[in-house]
RNA sequence: GCCCCCAUCGUCUAGCGGCCUAGGACACCACCCUUUCAAGGUGGAGACACGGAUUCGAAUUCCGUUGGGGGCACCA
């Protein structure tokens, strides 16, 4: 029995999809159940939008828990706001049986104190002021309206240990335990009581959490003692960490899953990725599905460190994922991911990762919707485009700062000064294009178009390669493209024609600007 | 400041006392292929943080140091 719980404020992080992806590969290898719950006890920090994007991650994921809000489930409901009878019945029971107090400390009086300590250089704490209250006394001033809160009573003098099975026996001295809120002074419970008491009641049986969490648990070791309920297994998993090896925080902004998701990346490969930088399969293999994972992985084999995001890794992995699609679902796949960037109405950023560091394309939404309207054109064509050198795309927003050209709604003709780059010289530019167009034949071979090529090359006196720039230019707008003959068979004689056509016309006008007008 | 976690190539890691002159993958570099850019092929460079201890023998065990990270809220 495992269990996500995240808070619904902002995007779903990517951390909260590592959670998830290892407590389904539990869930799966035993036989157990995967919940989802939603800790909305912070009623300042709620995001309206939040529960429903949690359900849509988790979906495109492929991480479905059995049971969650909108999922269904005998143990719910799984939104803790709508648990609030349970923590306020469990608080009760705690200060009744004296494990808990109230506390009417108001905040002014906190802040000073913590300010106190702070500046005497002591690790700030509740000095326990209304631990000495008496029982009933406290209890006549909470009915009386006071505002107040519930506190853990501490003990002293103890140590408090957890087993963590992937870090072995950790210890915690409990004079130096805060005597944490449970109850706040709206009602609400603390993470500390709610996942307490929700795990028991959900029957959570394995916990896996960050390693952020691991100085709370002596706190949760303690309300589980004090309730005399078996505590579950609590494992708390490396902190995913930034390229500067700080944890990845939500906001750098490029810590949602939604953002992976908007950069191309397939969620298998995303998953893949997860999976692959905190646990090593057994033979040392990158790329496997997610059964796999679910059937060989083993907690103790978890790493330790926390491992960096590293953008390379997660591309190359996410490539292996892009060439097994074949040309329909390659097709599929990236007409769904373009509708959904273009129903957002919004520009996306690309990151280039590799070669040219931190080199960011944007895509406005009028270009989004061009393509959408493009792909969905003629859907034939469209796969057919795909089909030319594959291997070029690592994400599929690949697709879109290199393909361009294949569409006429995308393509530019392209600037004189491009066209003419490669030869030195306008004119001869033109020239030499129009001779092109002359000799084309679009039913020749490949090996007879580059004869072609190469012999009216050495006949002009130029370098072949110049001259095959000049012809790319002018087909594509580009000098990075996948090879020429190819191009020119998707495009079609009439398309490749009526492009050479048009790249002379630019740099006659650009030639003769005067002599044209008139 | 206090508490806790962590520590093998740039990155993710294999290694669980002798198989290690430390293996793989990504990235990087060179060459090959080549009409550009990729992809692919071949090769290369690159790490056990440091100091003690245990042991015939330590990347592997123990202690310390250093470094990195996390936590110290009526946030989760």
């Amino acid at each position: 029995m495992t269990r996500v719980a995240p808070s619904p404020t902002g995007r779903p992080h990517i951390g909260t999809a590592l959670q998830a992806l290892i407590d389904r590969a539990i869930a799966q290898r035993t036989g157990g159940i995967f919940i989802l719950r939603i800790e909305d006890t912070d009623q300042k920090r709620l995001d309206p939008l939040a529960l429903k994007e949690i359900l849509e991650a988790l979906e495109w994921l492929g991480l479905r828990p059995d049971e969650g809000p909108g999922i269904g489930g005998a143990y719910g409901p799984y939104v803790q706001s709508e648990r609030l009878p349970l923590y306020r019945a469990a608080a009760e029971w705690l200060v009744e049986h004296g494990f808990a107090y109230y506390c009417f400390c108001s905040a002014e009086r906190l802040e000073a104190l913590r300010k106190e300590q702070v500046a005497a250089g002591q690790t700030p704490m509740y000095d326990r002021h209304c631990q000495s209250l008496a029982p009933s006394q406290a209890r006549q001033r909470k009915e009386a309206g006071e505002p107040c809160v519930v506190r853990l009573r501490v003990p002293r003098g103890r140590v408090i240990s957890l087993t963590d099975p992937l870090r072995g026996e950790i210890s915690f001295q409990s004079d130096l335990i805060d005597d944490q809120v449970l109850l706040k002074s709206d009602g609400f419970p603390t993470y500390h009581l709610a996942v307490v008491v929700d795990d028991h009641f959900m029957r959570v049986t394995t916990v896996v959490r960050g390693e952020e969490w691991i100085s709370s648990t002596p706190k949760h070791l303690l309300l589980y003692e004090y309730f005399g309920w078996q505590a579950p297994r609590l494992v708390h998993t490396p902190l995913l960490r930034d390229s500067s090896r700080r944890k990845l925080s939500k906001r750098a902004g490029d810590t949602s899953i939604e953002w992976f998701r908007s950069q191309g990346y397939l969620p298998e490969g995303l998953r893949n990725f997860l999976s692959r930088i905190i646990w090593a399969h057994p033979q040392e293999k990158d790329i496997y599905s997610f059964s796999e994972f679910a059937s060989l992985f083993r907690i103790e084999d978890m790493s330790r460190a926390g491992p960096v995001v590293d953008r390379d890794l997660l591309e190359h992995i996410n490539s292996q994922y892009l060439r097994e699609l074949s040309p329909e679902e390659f097709y599929q796949e990236l007409l769904g991911y373009v509708e959904r960037l273009a129903a957002r109405g919004e520009p996306v950023a690309i990151e280039v990762v590799g070669k040219e560091e931190q080199a960011v394309t944007v895509l406005s939404a009028e270009e989004l919707r061009r393509w959408q309207a493009a792909l969905a054109r003629d859907p034939a064509y469209s796969k057919r485009v795909l089909q030319v050198e594959r291997e070029r795309f690592r994400k599929l927003a690949d697709v879109l700062l290199q393909y361009g050209f294949f569409f006429a709604e995308l393509f530019q003709v392209p600037e004189p000064a491009l066209l003419a780059k490669h030869l030195g010289s306008g004119e001869l530019a033109a020239r030499l294009l129009q001779e092109y167009g002359r000799r084309y034949d679009h039913g020749a071979t490949q090996e007879e178009w580059e004869a072609m090529v190469r012999g009216l090359a050495e006949e002009a006196g130029v370098k072949a390669r110049a001259l095959f720039m000049t012809i790319r230019v002018a087909l594509t707008g580009a000098e990075r493209t996948p090879p020429l003959y190819e191009i020119q068979q998707v495009l079609g004689e009439q398309e490749v024609r009526r492009r050479v056509a048009s790249a002379i016309e630019a740099l006659l006008a650009e030639t003769l600007p005067e002599e044209n007008k008139a």
